[in-house]
DNA sequence: GCGGTCCATATTGTATACAAAATGCATTCG
DNA sequence: CGAATGCATTTTGTATACAATATGGACCGC
């Protein structure tokens, strides 16, 4: 899409996982337009999209606010994740050649380089995990698919930057991506299939104890979305 | 949304959905403007609901072209679609409530008299299906899942009045919906599940043939998306 | 004739002005 | 005092004008 609609959903989107935005601030087009040194239209369009990957609700009449997502909603976005990049996994397992998994190998040890730094490098460790999961998403090859996982995997990010990993729950994430390339290697579609969903389930545990500890268990603070 | 934008995106989808678009045609906002009598503002909103239904494509260098679809691409998403709406089954069975159950009746009860008709009323018949299942996902109550589903279930409609239901399909449909209420009466959530994933699969098969018998076994003539 | 560059045209992107609708508040009536 | 109504303000929806970019073809040099 174009420039100024482009920069705009990133900047409104950053606003809204930064937190600068919270769950259940209304959304007005012409403050972010303000903000974003941009007319109103490309703010719409950048709306538009934000509601799609349902980070931003409205209202019957019209009026937008920040979605407020409660670890109920984020647990189901979770286990439909896992739905899909169990499909994912086991249709890559019939079709992934061994130039590809030499690539998912390479990639796994980016991603084990960047936990092995004191400190660990969680960027370098996210952008690995992203190219992941999206080379597995690009050798299934379904364009369908890709778009119902890309607002799956957007969703929790919401609460990215309070999200602390342990050493030993990155480990295991490397390890798993380990053990994924086992089963593409030997073509097993249904290891390749458990393997992804309960790899994806853990990260759904990590990210709920996280939550919890932040929240002091206390879940009231995140309202169910209607 | 609003009047203009929402008519606008209901009459360039069912231009598309009867071919008046036909796949591959370049979709222009100027022209549609002057169709739908509204002003390019609006018909730039349906065009963007419009490439998120994926019935529109857009090329690098953002002109619209209306989406060509193989017939592995409607496969893939009936098959993702059969995924989805077996977990959807899946999760009813566990808290539907008994005048859920009978309202499913009532509702397949009006398909079947539906189907009885000489000829049979292929648009009641299409309606009370499109409730029947709805209903079984707003009992479910998970807006993320509806949303996924949302886009798989309008996608093949691109075909849907070069498809013609034989009288024995029609039944057929009938009578696994009926299997489908008595497995959410005994609560047996697998029984449900395989039901509707069975029923979605069908229906591609059913799709499929159709096609087929339409194109002359010519898969030629619906070219592969990007 | 072939290839490339430049320009006219077509198409999309953005800004702005105006219209429609909703919200909140004040006022008034019961 | 409470509820309802009407008005001012805020917010979103639509139209239109203008800017930026892409496309296609003509023209020119080779």
């Amino acid at each position: 899409m174009s420039k100024a609609s482009d920069s705009a959903y990133a900047t409104i989107r950053e606003m809204i996982v930064s937190g600068a935005l919270a769950p259940g601030d209304p959304v007005r087009e012409e403050a972010l337009a303000e903000i974003c040194g941009v007319s109103r239209t490309p703010i719409r369009e950048a709306m538009r999209r934000l509601e799609s990957d349902m980070l931003i609700q409205r209202s019957e009449s019209q009026r937008s606010f920040v979605s407020e997502w409660s670890l109920d909603d984020i647990e189901d976005a979770y286990e439909l994740r896992a739905l899909l990049e169990g499909v994912a996994a086991h249709r890559a397992c019939k079709v992934i050649t061994g130039e590809q998994v030499a690539e998912l190998k390479a990639i796994n040890a980016r991603l084990g380089q960047a936990i092995a730094r004191q400190p660990a490098d969680i960027e370098g460790f996210l952008a690995a995990n992203r190219d992941f999961h999206a080379l597995i998403l690009s050798v299934v090859g379904s364009a369908r698919l890709e778009a119902l996982l890309q607002s799956l995997i957007e969703a929790p990010i919401v609460w990215r930057t309070a999200h602390h990993y342990s050493e030993d729950e990155l480990g295991r994430s490397h390890h798993e991506h380990e053990e994924l390339i086992a089963a593409f290697d030997r073509g097993d579609e249904n290891w390749a299939t458990t393997i992804m969903e309960g790899h994806i389930r853990r990260a759904f545990h990590v990210y709920a104890d996280a939550h919890r500890s932040l929240t002091g268990f206390d879940d009231e603070l995140v309202k169910r979305s209607a």
